[in-house]
DNA sequence: GCTGGGCTCACCCGATTGGGGGATTTTAAT
DNA sequence: ATTAAAATCCCCCAATCGGGTGAGCCCAGC
């Protein structure tokens, strides 16, 4: 959609920024994309804490971040480089395939994942892919993304049928407010808004305003 | 990672069903899968009623669902699709760019989601990735997905210390336990309890129980 | 026209909660 | 060694909450 930002979209090369504790394969990959004509590695850090001060002043456009760090983590560090330099964009690199740190990073706010065992083809087409909005990830990786939409949902159960009033109670509940307060908001008596509440907690099979409120909000997230 | 499934690996045809109301894009689509050598659509429903009852006749490998039907959204064609073949990827098309039905068509089940302006051999591709176990997504869509990850924290204030005990506490807030059951899970007077609690609702600038949890699963999903 | 469900409200009672004081001990940091 | 913060516990008191029971009112469906 929107072109590739920052370096007047002229021939400048595209500035990468790597964060990788392993040597070896931090220096290959800094080869790997200078190696690339449109693109320059401008920043090869080995840690964390390396990289929150070397990588903002080198200006970046896109970073390169390892998982698997010394310390502090790369979704860690992912995290404080992204309230540093918001709008650049960050893709993960990673050997293995644990599930966890998938979702840990992109909320950390990473805008892509890649397997390290990636191409070189691949990878320059996944640095263009996130200077152009996009959200490069693996096969794999963005199934397991996907997984993470339709995960468990053995509710096949009936969707308990909430009356309007009790319905709209719940939500206030939702919101922190005690019986007097949804009773002023609804301009309703106290005792009202207990009778309701009461209905409410048999049918969702619970027995305190707290347990309501859990069991509410965690329907809303799937 | 593993092999196409189904077709016995051989050289017959993988098998594409198709649901989309507009006939002329249908019929186009449907010839357009059947002109790759190594697909054949076999399978071009105009409703998601006519879908729920030709496509698992059908024993398609994968299935192309347009999010936009009469009646029946695709999303909920999807679902149901899904509890009958539960193993068949189905992959979303749309035409345009809603938010919303991205994550409910995900969330019905879908395995991947494409653009109609889709190029005929990023289609091809598209569905070899499903077929594959992968997640097939524009540049555009990944991004929004990637985008649910991060969404919304203006949150630029101080990250509220709370100790050790606070926090479990709290924790166990949100699960709906008392301070009678909470006292009993960490071996503790309730009065501690009630103690860590006062701190908590201090330092969270919170009156109630509900208030404090409601606060913190907000701060949970960001 | 009767019935049932939803909505409204009331009263009682015991348990829980929130807020206000403390006090003591352990742990960590200076 | 001194100090500060954290963790533990206690008591009091008023307010709120959860549960039980019951009672009118209105509207829709049979």
């Amino acid at each position: 959609m929107t072109a590739v930002p920052s370096p007047a979209d002229g021939q400048l090369p595209l500035r990468v920024a790597l964060v990788e504790d392993q040597r070896a394969t931090r220096e290959s990959w800094s080869r790997l994309i200078s190696s690339f004509s449109d693109f320059t590695c401008v920043c090869a850090c080995a840690t964390a804490e390396e990289a929150l001060l070397l990588v903002p002043q080198s200006k970046p456009n896109v970073i390169l971040m390892d998982i698997f760090l010394p310390r502090m983590s790369g979704i860690e560090c992912t995290a404080r480089l992204k309230a540093v330099l918001p709008k650049v964009p960050i893709v993960m690199l990673t050997a293995s395939d644990e599930d966890e740190t998938v979702f840990q990073a992109l909320q950390a706010g990473a805008n892509g994942y890649l397997l390290k065992r990636t191409e070189p083809a691949a990878l320059r087409a996944a640095l263009l892919d996130v200077l152009n909005g996009g959200a490069p990830m693996t096969s794999e990786v963005a199934r397991r993304v996907i997984d993470s939409f339709h995960t468990k949902k053995p509710n096949r159960e009936k969707p308990i049928n909430l009356t309007a009033r009790e319905e709209e109670t719940l939500v206030l509940l939702t919101k922190g407010y005690s019986n007097k307060e949804i009773a002023e908001h609804q301009n309703l008596s106290i005792e009202t808004v207990r009778s309701h509440l009461k209905n409410v907690y048999e049918k969702l099979h619970v027995r305190s305003r707290t347990e309501a409120v859990v069991n509410y909000l965690s329907k809303q997230k799937e």
